[in-house]
DNA sequence: AACGCTTCTGCAAGCGCTTGCAGCATCGTA
DNA sequence: TACGATGCTGCAAGCGCTTGCAGAAGCGTT
């Protein structure tokens, strides 16, 4: 591997005067610059990114910490922080916390005199540690709100809200929703949006579950979601809300037209032109984009300028998709050919009190 | 932060008695080990990365190449990989090759000092390309094979074999597939494998697509798939298979009674437990985690030595999920209730050669 | 008692780059 | 013509760690 010295040589100057044309082009002479870069080019010359991290302190990493890779939400953040690494010549390194505090702390620790920054997703730490290692490094945090941090976030309530909102509209009176994963931050949220609405008269939310946001979950409360006697259900994410679709199918069900569904959460289709069911869609990418490029002012910027503003990202909502007025005549949960009935249940699913989310 | 000097100033030592006590404990007498490792905890020592990559050569970085991150299959590998860097010490660096050879090539170019090896997921680069890049880091290839370098495969075609085999049994006849992106590798894998089994009496696949693997696009073939007489449909993914379902929900056809369906590449559900749709479900975790333990195995070794072994793993099918035997009666395109009734199409569709995939 | 070995430790020379400082032209100005 | 200012370049000292080499003990042999 060509070093500085090597192309020095074929250029007859010095290194520093090489460094210099590499990294300050202004600082040599033009003739000097153009024989050196053309040495360069010779010689097939690559900087050495460790060696001038030595000195610089500046390694051309970033860190990006996430819960987990294989969730759409997270590999669409991940996906969109990288592009915007890769547009500022930065490269992304990606470290796992799997949810456990630890480990954030230890790969913040270790990574910490490696990168030039942080993007945290969903960090667990406390908001005076988090501070403290912004203090060496920048740090951007995705779906959190730290004080003393920029931080980037999505406004999931608004867009349920708006869902809320028209099923309200259509005359829907119970609504069911299909949970999140137990201790969920997130699922904690909306359910607190859902019980804020739910103090409208006439309006009530039956919650089912927690479960873990699968297919397959969504596909096993479908019976649950029946029982309900709810006309319309709002799953935790696209996963679920399929699983519930497809096991409507099977029984006959027809969305909207027999029950209204959407997804609190998704990534999957709220933003394809065509798609047939509604969703809150969040715009996982841009969070990514964002806390990137926001790092990036941080790194360049000065100690004591201003840090980058936080923001909410608005997320989209297509309520014409999987929505429609609400039908009395209700399907047993009975797998067969689905004859019609009315539904009287004696609903054993806890009603959502208002206080109930911490 | 804390330097190897500051260590050895409170243990009474020289700095190399400190490095020697960090990096190879049997060199060191134990007393002085034992000293210089209480000073190391006192003074918060941590060992700066790039000065050690300085002299050794090793980062403990490892780069990881992906066509794009937001997508299950690739998600699902990066995380195996992920997994297994973090648990050798390693940090996984991802970057983003979006289907571009230029890009691709730059990664590799950018990051062959910066890294202790490479994870390649469907390298468009030649072989011989790889094989330089190889000489100079270990190189692990994920889903395509490369004479001289160790690779790690997915049986797809052996997981579709059997769906085929299944459906044979049950007396299907005519099959749709719902083709994958234009051009894509593993699409034509596949269609290579129908077209293989097509050639048995009786037994004809319709190609519909191709189209991108989205919901959406499952969505808008139900029609399609419903006027082509057939009575299965083999989906390029889950995420079409989804979208096709769902539609076809709303049309009132049941899945499988009406229509056998399955996925012929899929990450989403095939491997939980209570899954109602059948897919070839493939290892997607094992690939990478695999691929970054045969890395391992080459960064550790001498020059000489043997390289790992390649392998092809096998994909995970459940058969009882969402097939069934064939039902001439079919349900028509319209939209509205559902009256059965024959089908009986001219059928435009081309027929799929055995030859046509090269 | 002397010798050769083994064990442990320190010295010093880097790894490849950056950068403060000083030297040397060159130029403009008085 | 002389002077300071300016622009460009090279020297050399690191950045923080690793490692070959050699010296200093400590040990077992003969």
């Amino acid at each position: 591997m060509a070093g500085l010295e090597d192309v020095a040589r074929i250029a007859g100057v010095s290194a520093s005067t090489v460094s210099r044309a590499m990294s300050r082009p202004g600082m040599v002479a033009p003739t000097t610059l153009e024989r050196v870069r053309t040495a360069a080019e010779q010689a097939g010359f690559r900087a050495n990114p460790a060696a001038r991290a030595l000195t610089t302190g500046r390694t051309g990493f970033l860190a990006m910490l996430v819960p987990s890779i294989d969730n759409p939400f997270y590999a669409g953040s991940i996906a969109g922080a990288q592009a915007a690494a890769e547009a500022s010549g930065r490269w992304l390194i990606i470290a796992v916390t799997d949810g456990s505090a630890e480990r954030e702390a230890a790969a913040l620790r270790d990574l910490e005199s490696q990168v030039d920054g942080f993007v945290l997703l969903m960090p667990l730490a406390g908001a005076g540690e988090l501070k403290r290692v912004h203090e060496r490094k920048p740090v951007v945090v995705i779906n959190r709100k730290v004080p003393g941090l920029t931080s980037f976030t999505v406004d999931t309530p608004g867009g349920l809200a708006r869902i809320y909102d028209r099923l309200v509209e259509l005359g829907h009176t119970r609504v069911a929703y299909l949970a999140g994963p137990p201790g969920s931050w997130m699922d904690r949220r909306r359910r607190q949006v859902l019980s804020e609405h739910s103090d409208r008269p006439g309006l009530s939310v039956r919650v089912l579950g927690p479960m873990p946001p699968e297919f397959s979950e969504g596909a096993s409360h479908a019976d649950a979601v029946l029982d309900s006697g709810c006309t319309a259900a709002l799953a935790y994410n696209s996963s679920v809300l399929l699983g519930l679709v497809f096991e409507l199918g099977r029984r006959g069900v027809r969305v909207p037209d027999d029950l209204s569904v959407a997804a609190a959460d998704d990534m999957a289709f709220a933003d394809l032109p065509g798609s047939p069911l509604t969703a809150v869609g969040v715009p996982v990418a841009d969070l990514g984009r964002r806390a990137v490029a926001a790092l990036d002012d941080l790194i360049g910027a000065a100690p004591g300028s201003p840090r980058p503003a936080s923001r909410m990202l608005s997320t989209t909502v297509r309520l014409t998709g999987s929505l429609a007025a609400p039908r009395l005549r209700r399907v047993r949960s009975a797998g067969s050919t689905a004859p019609e009935q009315e539904a009287h249940h004696p609903s054993s699913q806890r009603e959502l009190g208002s206080g109930e989310d911490a």
